[in-house]
DNA sequence: TTTTAAATAATAGTATTACTATCTTAAATA
DNA sequence: TATTTAAGATAGTAATACTATTATTTAAAA
């Protein structure tokens, strides 16, 4: 028996369901590469219908627009994401132990996923490393926000936070410290790859380093 | 004797240098207006030059593009606080207390300052929480850093971690405490507006709690 | 003061982007 | 078999991100 995992999607990001038909995973699978390969600015419908070898009004039947897409890829992950730390803190009783599982999760560029068919894990990491933020820093981030488009951000946020609680339940801001943990993770990655001089990771540009710092950033704050 | 702080810009940042002209001032002016206004996104060269009351090809002659513009503006925000910074913390010999003073500025939307004309420092304060990281967040950051566009804030980066290394000259990683710090107080701020979810900040939305976070996080992390 | 150069305004034009609309064909379903 | 539905093909539009040209004004140099 084949195991596939399904992420359920909320469906005001798209216009037909990409997971049910083979465009539809095309459209995610050439996306993912695309931004992937170029970059979020530089992306468009009509380079990737030509990738995928459909049209650009083809395209436009899954999604509005871009942006939309962009914020289903990354709602994609970050609801992966929680499935994977779910699956990975599972039976694990020592909180302190979890976070550490949770801040190495977020740090590390995961192999890719061969339960998800069409979905590049790998790829799509360094896509939330260069462009996650931009799937809110935008004018209408309060109608997005209405429209549940960022519940996965939030209810990863939300994990995190209550496994905080369980390391120190006296800590005052276990939501700040836990979006805190979630977006270093990815900025100091980006921080030492393209702006090193902004970090302390030495030229091997290893995870590794990351991982320590967050960990001694957090274990010192949440410390009774 | 009246005082103006000039703020020295990369030329590589722009073809005719905005200061020295009406029009240039101008541009930089309604630039941060409108940005503020409906934000990069939806900013065009066009509105631009119809918000001074100039021509599109009359902006093409001071910046290449509008993200050259963007660098540039947030390049001199930074000047800006650098110099705040060094105005502030002038004098103060205890580390601990030039760094609260460096939180505080970074948290704290300032009024704007008379003794720069054309530039409102306070509208610029949320641009830099909406759209700073879309300064580097591109695919061309590495020739962009290379052009050095990014030094005003590596230096200010610099500067935050040489004192933390004054308030514990052991703690291993000051330039990615730097960094955090730089990017939390913003982003913690766009956060407690726009998907409160993610902070424990109270209804009030003030920004001290934001500095109590950071304060908190900080000191505990940097203390011996 | 005149000459000259530089900055700006006015206008036009292009390639690309971000869409919308329509029509046809192919495939699935009733 | 009739009918809905998805997908492909094609066309078209408004806006964006520019470049180019010329004319006019302003300011600096001779």
């Amino acid at each position: 028996m084949k195991l596939e995992l399904q992420i359920k999607m909320n469906p005001s990001l798209y216009l037909r369901d990409p997971e049910q038909s083979d465009l539809g995973k095309n459209i995610i699978k050439h996306s993912i590469q695309l931004i992937h390969d170029n970059g979020f600015e530089a992306f468009t419908f009509k380079k990737l219908a030509e990738s995928i070898g459909s049209t650009e009004a083809g395209v436009y039947r899954y999604f509005e627009n871009k942006h939309k897409l962009l914020v289903y890829i990354i709602s994609w992950y970050w609801g992966w994401i929680q499935f994977q730390l779910n699956y990975q803190t599972n039976n694990i009783t020592d909180p302190i132990v979890k976070l550490k599982k949770v801040i190495q999760l977020l740090s590390t560029n995961v192999e890719d996923d061969i339960t998800t068919g069409h979905v590049d894990e790998s790829q799509l990491y360094q896509i939330l490393i260069s462009e996650g933020s931009k799937a809110y820093l935008t004018n209408h981030v309060g109608k997005d926000n209405k429209q549940q488009f960022f519940q996965p951000y939030k209810d990863l946020c939300n994990s995190v936070g209550v496994i905080i609680l369980e390391c120190n339940p006296t800590y005052k801001y276990p939501h700040s410290l836990a979006s805190t943990i979630i977006e270093m993770a990815h900025l100091q990655n980006f921080f030492m790859h393209n702006l090193p001089s902004l970090t302390d990771f030495s030229k091997s540009k290893n995870e590794s380093e990351i991982i320590q710092y967050l960990e001694d950033l957090v274990f010192k704050t949440i410390r009774n």
